[in-house]
RNA sequence: GGCGGGUUGGCGGAGAGGUUACGCAGCGGAUUGCAAAUCCGUGUAGACCGGUUCGAUUCCGGUACCCGCCUCCA
């Protein structure tokens, strides 16, 4: 069996992946608070961990891997953002949801019809939720104050473990809320009240609704039990969220492990700086789409950046995965399906995720023209659906236009034909001044639009 | 201030204690009436200073610079 090593940020070093259960390979990564449409930075983990979710499959086998990702749809963010457009708060995250699915899926991660994976909403586990933080009340690590209940962090000596930091530490340069109920000002919010306004669940500290943090420590339990394998997300996660999951998790369920590897992602940028608002640079999944940026072509730029290390989107790069992409599915359209998925791409992957040494191998198997090996492995990476895509096709022109050129070639090859050069030349640089990419070969001339492409120009050499 | 990560050839970006990364661009060649496309060939780079070693870009220490998190943004 092939052996994966993965990144432990838990212990900081690369190590062999050992299951619990070969049988049922378990794996949490954090959903998406469903406000708004994901933007480019939400869509790196989903892709990082799906790509882990394959492996483990190839690996283990489909029916024996587990694969957790939640939708947080009770949120602070939520509730502000459904006041603000003035609509119901299910309406807002049902949408938003879909949304997600929708865009995600033209990335290549659609799980609709697999077996193997979850989606559990955090409003549908909150008894999970007041059942652990009861557990957490009566074993001391928490207490109720003012309608709030909060997780006691002194309680848990292991607390800062994940992310290298200790509670005095942190305390030192704290930006902390302080508040008149906290024991100490480290401790966070397991529950708080909810106004009249506010949705809430009866609870016994009264109407209220959950903290942050909890509804990963209670959705991971009900699915995935009280010891799983894997838990990932983006590297902002790791403090406070994921510490804070450790601490609860492990406070309510001491004799579980909770989970033993733990992955993070870096973060992404867009031309070398921070996606922000401030700087003018943020944009969703969805605007890249609507661009013309083809969902394959986002993908393949995410895998070409190791997602240990912060990804930089780049219009230079998104151009050249382009390229690359449309090369390899014309080599690939005769592709029958019958190709396997070359043995080094899988240990590419099994080296803590080496999608970048992966990508290396497509344009191995290009090169060597393993048409049949590539277009199969491109499948097993995502980034090749039954058939190529329809972006990749030859560009949609209407046919007067296609005659047009047609006629224009016809007139080329005419004038070499009578050795008319200087005919021959003037067309030929005019064609590619309007923005037609022709290639000739043996058999004849075949063209594709560019970018700049011009219909002026082109109709200009009539 | 605390914690974590990074610094590789023109650009992007990996692996490995001693042998070609790869891609893009460039250059040379083949091909072509000339081109484009394609094919072949071509690049000894590893922030700085020390240390370990027969040998380090790869291990260890330090310096500089950059980035992220600590502000419920993945």
């Amino acid at each position: 069996m092939t052996t994966i090593r993965l990144h432990n940020t838990r212990t900081r070093s690369k190590e062999e992946f050992i299951p619990i259960d070969p049988d049922n390979v378990r794996m949490y990564v954090c959903g998406p608070t469903v406000y708004d449409r994901a933007h480019l930075g939400n869509a790196r983990p989903v892709v990082v961990f799906d790509v882990l979710y394959r492996l483990l499959k190839q690996v283990y086998g489909a029916g024996h891997v587990t694969y957790v990702r939640n939708i947080t749809d009770v949120e602070d963010k939520i509730i502000d953002r459904a006041a603000e457009r003035g609509i119901a708060i299910d309406e807002l995250t049902r949408t938003t949801t879909d949304w997600f699915h929708q865009d995600m899926a033209a990335l290549g991660v659609d799980y609709s019809a697999d077996a193997g994976f979850r989606e559990p909403k955090a409003t549908e586990h909150i008894g999970g939720m007041i059942a652990m933080i009861e557990d957490l009340i009566a074993n001391g690590n928490a207490y109720a104050a003012e309608g709030h209940v909060l997780f006691r962090v002194r309680s848990y000596a292991d607390y800062g473990k994940l992310s290298g930091r200790s509670v005095d530490d942190m305390i030192a340069g704290a930006r902390v809320e302080v508040a008149p109920y906290k024991e100490d000002p480290m401790d966070f919010v397991l529950w708080k009240p909810s106004s009249d306004d506010q949705p809430g669940w009866d609870s016994p500290w009264g109407r209220g609704r959950p903290g942050w943090h909890i509804e990963c420590s209670a959705m991971s339990l009900a699915l995935l039990g009280e010891s799983f394998d894997i838990h990932g997300g983006g590297i902002d996660l790791q403090f406070p969220h994921h510490e804070n999951e450790i601490a609860q998790s492990c406070c309510a369920h001491p004799r579980g492990q909770f989970a033993r590897y733990w992955l993070h992602n870096e973060m992404l940028q867009v031309e070398g700086k921070k996606m922000s608002k401030s700087l003018g640079n943020f944009f969703t999944v969805r605007d890249l789409l609507d661009q013309g940026v083809p969902g394959e072509v986002i993908r393949f730029v995410f895998l070409s950046t190791h997602y240990r290390k912060p990804m930089d989107w780049t219009e230079a790069k998104a151009a050249g995965a382009r390229r690359t992409l449309r090369k390899w599915y014309e080599q690939t359209t005769d592709d029958t399906g019958a190709g396997e998925v070359d043995p080094a791409i899988l240990r590419a992957l099994s080296n803590d995720l080496n999608t970048h040494e992966a990508i290396a191998t497509l344009h191995d198997l290009s090169t060597r023209g393993e048409s049949a090996a590539l277009a199969a492995s491109l499948r097993f990476l995502g980034l090749l659906g039954e058939s190529a895509p329809e972006w990749a096709a030859e560009s949609p022109v209407d046919a007067g236009t296609t005659a047009l050129i047609e006629q224009l070639l016809a007139a080329r090859a005419e004038a070499r034909k009578s050795r008319d050069f200087a005919r021959a030349d003037a067309l030929r640089d005019g064609i590619a001044a309007a923005g037609v990419i022709v290639m000739d070969s043996a058999s004849g001339s075949t063209w594709d639009l560019g970018p700049d492409f011009d219909l002026a120009k082109l109709e200009a050499l009539k």
